[in-house]
DNA sequence: TTGAAAGCGGTACCAG
DNA sequence: CTGGTACCGCTTTCAA
């Protein structure tokens, strides 16, 4: 492995001389540059990021921590991060929670200087605990899809989401629409479905509309729990004329549900989702969009902006816009003549 | 930030013992042992990752690169990278590649020594240059979704997959089969869409089908290509009676096409995918499962084998079975009485 | 069993 | 403008 030292040897200078080639210092005479950088080059030598890091004192790396790879909303997000640190110098860390251990663990080891200088937290907002090592040790974090008190947050106006999608079942005629999300997880502190229900819940009141308590579910952010779920909606003597689900993942399940029940969508049945993934517009799938990828490489920008001196440090919160996509799983309310039963 | 020093102090020890602790060397007699632990954990102290990694000469870190997180099956197989790393002390360090420059730079990258201890490279075959330099600075690696020689690879039989979609539509009758896969891509050598086509070709040629060359397409890899490229397809005067793509992506944009023709699927076109990934069972879509996830996770533990001194550095080549998934749009082709208008 | 000291490969300061 | 040198924090060898 060629070192410095050896650089410096072919090059007939000393290695204070190369590491200020190497790293565009100011001070070097054009003759010894271009001496050095022939060096190099005939040597095919790379400086060790290990050395360099020591000695500098940063790791050139960001650390990404996200739950559950199987969501599309998360890839989708980690996609903009990876975009937005692609020509930066950094390279990125991956690490996905998906349990407690995990939790402690990954985000502890923010903690360790010089592994990451820096941290994306992706849906997962740092304890209070969490967030206090964070601050001791100063690793700049930039928190995407969640708030936390006190970080830069890239996020979304959740409880908007929930209103918009409300509204729009509302204004096609709909009164009985129920509301499909996940359950509460101690493991992480998710809150925006809950702040899509809130959303939901104060549409209907401006709308004078009663909610019914029965029509708000909630379960496993999973499609085949949303099915489950979504069937036992269905089921019920007075079904719901449409359904808004937390995520799209979670309205691929409705859909499902009323597929197995033969339900007509959007004539017997309404189905309006969240996030916009990818597979939404081959499903037709009406839904709230919020651009997933922008927030990761804006969280990557922000967080260089913070790297580099410029940036907030704290509390800065952008608020990415969203948009209702209307596609073909909504419609004007048209009552079932008749209870069905599932097909075959 | 409190270093091994600090530790040492407060302990009473040297800074070596406290290394033979930190790295449960042989030794320390218990008293010291435990004394020097109670330091550690006073102290809050945690190693620094960078001067380990330059002291030890190795890294912790295992680089995987991958092609466009758009693609289902690339993020399914990271998933198992993860998993498969997650017990190990190796951080993952995750770069995409996209363009030829990025090629460039990340699997050089991978030669800086101590940047990282093992590669894992999904779907990307590095090239004669590339290997030679990889074999020269010694990185293992081990290579997902492509067969390098010399390299130990984790693979599929992707001719015998495109045998098992056409010979089950050569079962269920169809002679009119398409086969629809990826444009040659000069910046990545992707062989499995060939490969796959290959199989598809033979078990035409042993079923005594004439292979139409009209009916073998190829463009980008995405739903939208596909989509373009069936519909070409559908609108031809003798349009096939089925078409099978080189990944369920393509599948959907078959069917997309089939949608918009007002086809119906499979009583007037049978599609079969590739992958089996997520979505598939939402659409119904008969597909060649392969388990993506499972050969991530099989490449990590080959890696970590190869860096335990177990396990083959070179060559070996590790095949995963396949399986046929019938579901629903693939059935009996039906003449199509006349041919249809595309539906408004 | 333990402490001291020599690197690991850079960076950056200091004197010249 | 340049060379020499003192670290960066840890691992590991060598004596004691």
């Amino acid at each position: 492995m060629t070192t410095i030292r050896d650089v410096a040897e072919r090059a007939g200078v000393g290695i204070g001389t190369v590491s200020r080639v190497l790293n565009g210092s100011q001070g070097v005479s054009n003759r010894t540059r271009e001496r050095v950088e022939r060096a190099i080059a005939a040597l095919g030598y790379r400086p060790s990021p290990a050395a360099r890091a020591l000695s500098r004192g940063r790791a050139s790396t960001i650390a990404v921590t996200a739950p559950f790879l199987t969501r599309p909303s998360v890839v989708e997000r980690i996609r903009g991060v990876v975009a937005g640190l692609d020509a930066s110098e950094y390279d990125l860390s991956l690490a996905t929670v998906e349990t407690p251990e995990q939790r402690q663990r990954r985000i502890v080891g923010l903690c360790q200087r010089d592994r990451a200088d820096g941290a994306i937290l992706i849906s997962i907002p740092p304890t209070p605990d969490e967030l206090e090592t964070l601050r001791t040790v100063g690793v700049p974090v930039v928190v995407v899809d969640a708030v936390t008190e006190g970080l830069p947050c890239i996020t979304i106006d959740n409880i908007l989401g929930g209103r918009m999608a409300t509204e729009h079942l509302l204004e096609l005629g709909h009164t009985r629409i129920a509301f499909l999300g996940d359950a509460p997880d101690a493991r992480f502190a998710f809150t925006s479905s809950d702040d899509r229900r809130a959303g939901y819940l104060a549409a209907l009141a401006d709308a004078g509309v009663d909610a019914d308590p029965d029509l708000v579910v909630s379960g496993e952010h999973s499609r085949e729990a949303a099915a489950e779920l979504a069937g036992r909606l269905l089921d019920r003597p007075a079904p719901p004329t449409a359904i808004f689900t937390a995520s799209d993942t979670q309205a691929l399940g409705v859909l499902e549900a009323a597929r197995a029940r033969d339900l007509e969508v959007p004539g017997q049945l309404s189905v309006v989702g969240f996030d916009d993934i990818e597979i939404a517009s081959f499903v037709g799938l009406t839904t709230v969009r919020q651009p997933l990828y922008e927030t990761g490489r804006r969280a990557a920008e922000l967080l260089l902006a913070v790297l580099e001196g410029t940036g907030p440090r704290t509390g800065a919160r952008i608020d990415i816009p969203l948009t209702l996509v209307p596609r073909l799983t909504t419609g004007r309310p048209r009552t079932r003549a008749t209870r069905r039963r599932p097909a075959h």
